[in-house]
DNA sequence: CACTTTTATGCAGTTACTGTAATTTTACTG
DNA sequence: CAGTAAAATTACAGTAACTGCATAAAAGTG
């Protein structure tokens, strides 16, 4: 590595493609709709051939989505698993958001993708999707957690953490669409609290 | 009208025809798996054409999925909107529980479809997605519910309904899984207690 | 400068799905 | 029963996303 900004021409290239690809793909959506987009337009636009497209996506929505959600990292997981508290459904909110927060750097990008997803249902329902496919992986994880607080191994502990998890993905999912409505000023850390003392009052108050 | 058992020859072959692709299709995708099947092995099975399978069902997975859920009678909403209790979310799950249960009343075919959407993420995505779907009317509903049990309408009036329709969703997600899995012997209502009073634990016991 | 590995492209093919116009089938009417 | 309107079915042509494969052009390496 001679210089910090650069590791290979190679790379550079690549870089760039993918960012000339993305931004295409992304002002070519916002002026005209996902739908009203097709391949061909974003390659032609982006001085790709539509093969070169799908080895970088692999699909129409990767471009528009971007990388999934990246699952927390190990050392997250375990301090989650160990931690001392009785709020484990908060505690896992928190680190699913972690993770998330870590990802996408360019603000741009972000806004563009945001106001897509918010405007185009069938996007809003794969990004979903896309949350309820870490599912399995989580539930070993809240499992753990209960266990690991002392809980007995009976019965019934895999169905509580799997609520658990799927409570989270809704609370996760209020806050996205939240989030993306642009309805509330607050910012990420807030809603989120907001939202959980939110669930509380409810399920509370009856 | 000269029979109960019909109703014109014109409505019979349609619902013949319906019912054999229906079953076709189900058929192939248990033995193939859904991605498996194509639209055109489908057709040549039940001897259609292509573009009368697609004015029967509009899409491949239509076909599997079967009819989407229905909204609520009318009465049914008015009944939950005028509710005295307080357990809002635990009223809205019923009521979406019951609209749900007038649906399939074949068997075979419920049990066909329930088998394929598990074990393909792809189909199982749709279906959430298209729960999701109702929730813009859902919100309405659950508003009105609340402004007739003298809740001020206040801001944030608003964010509630929204949090206590994706909490319903998610208990509704839940329970699918649970139910579609098989690892539960209990019927769908028992289910759904169950699943309730997990969550009053879950988000109490914090 | 050879030589290997990555990266980009062209091209042909598959699959889901749509619009349209023609053709067949059912229902109705005098 | 002939004649006709309405509905169902079909063929056909086309679009759009996506894949596999073979080949060409860079880029990295000794």
């Amino acid at each position: 590595m001679t210089h910090p900004t650069d590791a290979g021409l190679r790379a550079r290239k690549r870089a760039a493609t993918q960012s000339t690809i993305e931004r295409a793909a992304l002002s070519l959506a916002l002026e005209h709709g996902y739908d009203g987009v097709t391949v061909d337009a974003i390659c032609e636009a982006s001085m790709v051939s539509q093969r070169t497209f799908f080895n970088y996506f692999g699909s129409k929505e990767g471009v528009i989505l971007g990388p999934p959600p990246p699952m927390p990292t190990d050392a997250a997981v375990e301090a989650f698993v160990h931690a001392a508290g009785h709020d484990v459904l908060g505690d896992l909110v928190s680190l699913l958001a972690a993770a998330i927060a870590d990802g996408e750097p360019d603000r741009d990008l972000f806004r563009s993708r945001r106001v897509l997803i918010q405007r185009t249902p069938e996007l809003m329902n794969r990004e979903v999707a896309r949350m309820t496919e870490l599912q399995t992986g989580l539930v070993a994880i809240v499992l753990a957690r209960l266990r690991a607080s002392g809980r007995a191994d009976s019965s019934g502990l895999t169905e509580e953490a799997r609520m658990i998890v799927v409570l989270a993905g809704s609370v996760m999912r209020y806050c996205l669409e939240q989030y993306f409505s642009g309805t509330t000023t607050g910012n990420p850390r807030e809603v989120l609290e907001n939202a959980l003392a939110l669930v509380r009052r409810i399920t509370n108050g009856s």
